[in-house]
DNA sequence: ATTCTATGTTAAAAGCAAAAACATGAGGCA
DNA sequence: TGCCTCATGTTTTTGCTTTTAACATAGAAT
């Protein structure tokens, strides 16, 4: 096969992979268009056939994030099915275990500065990863007195605050704020802590 | 007076101060070095006398960050004394409060990509940080039967985490994930559950 | 087969970080 | 007092970046 077509093919995917990987080594600061561009083997002009430009290409990588992110919690939901609190728990960990494997969507998504309302469809599929963790949080208030149940987007809001807090601070290497815990085993105790104050677990370790 | 001295006088402060502002407006990435000795009145070249390059510029004003954040949260935490659940839930405000106060200095600390090892003085200020939280927390953990103690760091991570989590989620508003709650309440009932769950709080809202 | 159009390339303008060479002026020292 | 020196700024240059405009190519449609 030669070197290359003048037409890549698939540039679109290729770029974007390109820049998931790039986004992932040297951080949302050191990404480049031009390195992405050649990394894709193509110039950088190029690049504006498929984006609007580099914010555009780190939007693109982002809502690929939020998709696969929601999948990714769907799939944790109905795998603790039909517990209410397996269920919940599973997206707990699906969270963190996102931000491992998927590195550089996970940069792209929380730390590029990039607005979630950039695009419809972005905000969209925001919207429904969110949704997921809220029907998470929701089935399992039903166990909590009516009266004493906070409401389940704020139930989810705190979930989701801690979460991503403990990746933030202790899981991404970059801050290199090292814990003496693993963040799997904070995040775990911090959402078990957080559910005995709920009274949805028991108060015993 | 003169237009401006060949010297300036001051232009180490004047440069963070510049930088401060910038960052805060157009974020770590649209910060530039050369804008920054622009709102100075001195060109880009002169920075290089006062700091190694751009990254250091963020750094030392992260440096400033994290000093003021700790006097703040040193502050808070005497004025709660003697009571540990005041001191405790003071420096919780205090957080908030910080991020809010101080948009520039916070975006320096915690979404520029800097590290925190970058120079042992930064490291140093943020042990510093760290450790008025920690003792807020192993102050309050006195009140928790000791078989079922959660290690005080472990406790203030939690804390710091969920913190954070709600800051860079709900409160900065580049994300633009606009919560229904304010900040300050959903920090506050979080931090209220979470402190349920332990047992340090009794369980009635 | 010829044209149209999507998808590339080259070239060029504008801005930035960083370093080198040069300029200025304030404080120390004879 | 007058010179020297060194800290502090300025010009200038290099090599990168993003972005736009003009041009080239080849696959598809007519």
């Amino acid at each position: 096969m030669p070197k290359r077509a003048y037409h890549h093919g698939n540039l679109k995917s290729a770029l974007i992979e390109a820049a998931l990987q790039l986004i992932a080594i040297k951080g949302p600061t050191g990404f480049t268009l031009s390195e992405a561009a050649k990394q894709a083997g193509v110039t950088p002009a190029a690049v504006y056939r498929h984006f609007e430009g580099r914010e555009d290409l780190i939007a693109e990588a982002a809502l690929q994030g939020y998709v696969i992110f929601g999948d990714l919690m769907e799939h944790a939901y109905q795998s603790g099915q039909p517990s209410a609190l397996a269920a919940f728990e599973a997206t707990g960990r699906a969270y963190l275990a996102f931000a491992r494997k998927f590195p550089g969507h996970y940069i792209a998504m929380f730390e590029s500065g990039i607005s979630v309302n950039r695009t419809p469809e972005l905000a969209q599929a925001v919207a429904r990863a969110n949704a997921v963790l809220e029907k998470a949080a929701s089935d399992l208030s039903q166990h909590i007195p009516e009266d004493k149940r906070p409401p389940a987007s704020m139930f989810s809001a705190h979930i989701w605050a801690m979460s991503h807090g403990v990746v933030e601070l202790f899981a991404r290497n970059s801050p290199g704020r090292a814990s003496p815990f693993p963040p799997e085993d904070l995040l775990e105790s911090g959402i078990g802590i957080y559910l005995r104050g709920l009274g949805l677990i028991p108060p015993d370790s």
